[in-house]
DNA sequence: TTTTTATAGTTTGTAATACAAACTAGTTTA
DNA sequence: TAAACTAGTTTGTATTACAAACTATAAAAA
C-alpha cells in the first residue's frame, strides 16, 4: 500500500474545507463572513481554525474596513497553496492505488 | 464547492491507514502484528484505534491462536467496507471538483 | 529450575485540540 | 438612549490521539 503521510494541519476536516474554499476561489481569497456562511461554521470555530492555518503560514489575514464595518480578508499564501496541492496529490494517489487494487 | 461531510471515524489519519490496509487485502483481513509492522504504529496506538473502529462496527476482531501464540485477526466488516467506499468516493469527488476549478 | 528475553497485546495518563459559549467592540435602528 | 445587529476573539470543556507503562504467556538461556 502506498500510504502517504498526510499534512496534519490540512487534514483536519474544518481546515480542509477552508482551504478547499480558498483554493477554488479565483484570487485565492475570501472573507471571514463568506467562509463562515458558506461552510456553515460557528464564528468561534472558524476563528480558531484560521489561527492554526495562519500559524502554519498557509493563509494570511488582513483586517480592513468596508465603509465602517470591519472586514477580514483571508488569503491563501503561496506556501499554503503548495502544501494544499501536495496534500491533494497525495490523497489522489492513495485513492488511485486503492481503486487499482480492487 | 462540493464539500462533503467526511466520516469522522474514518478521516483520522491512523484509522484511514488501517482501513486502507484492510480494504486492499484480498480477504479484507489482516492481523494485529501485520498492521502494526506495515503501518509502523505503536501497539498501544493501534490497539486504541482498532477499538474505535470496532465500536463503530467497521471492523471485527477475533482472537485466535497460532500454535501457542495469541493471534488477533482484524477483519473489515461489510458496514466498514461500505463506509470506507463512501468516504473514498466523497474525497474523490471533492478532488475532482478542485481540479476542475483550477 | 529459575532467570531472562520475546511476543502479543491492553490500560492508563497526558498533552493537544476541535468546538461552542461567552465575551468584546463598534454600528445601526427603534 | 437603549436595544439589536455585525464582526469577530477569547475562554472553557470535553474529546481524543498517542505513547509509556503494564499484563500475560511462551520460549530460550544460564
Amino acid at each position: 500500500m502506498n500510504l502517504p503521510d498526510l499534512d496534519k494541519v490540512i487534514h483536519e476536516r474544518a481546515r480542509l474545507r477552508v482551504l478547499a474554499c480558498l483554493a477554488s476561489h479565483p484570487r485565492h481569497t475570501s472573507s471571514f463572513t463568506e467562509l463562515k456562511e458558506s461552510l456553515d461554521m460557528t464564528a468561534g470555530n472558524l476563528s480558531s481554525q484560521l489561527s492554526v492555518l495562519e500559524d502554519s503560514e498557509y493563509i494570511n489575514i488582513e483586517k480592513k474596513f468596508h465603509g465602517k464595518k470591519p472586514f477580514t480578508e483571508v488569503r491563501l499564501t503561496d506556501k499554503g497553496a503548495e502544501a494544499f496541492e501536495k496534500y491533494i496529490e497525495a490523497l489522489d494517489q492513495m485513492i488511485a492505488a486503492l481503486k487499482a487494487k480492487k
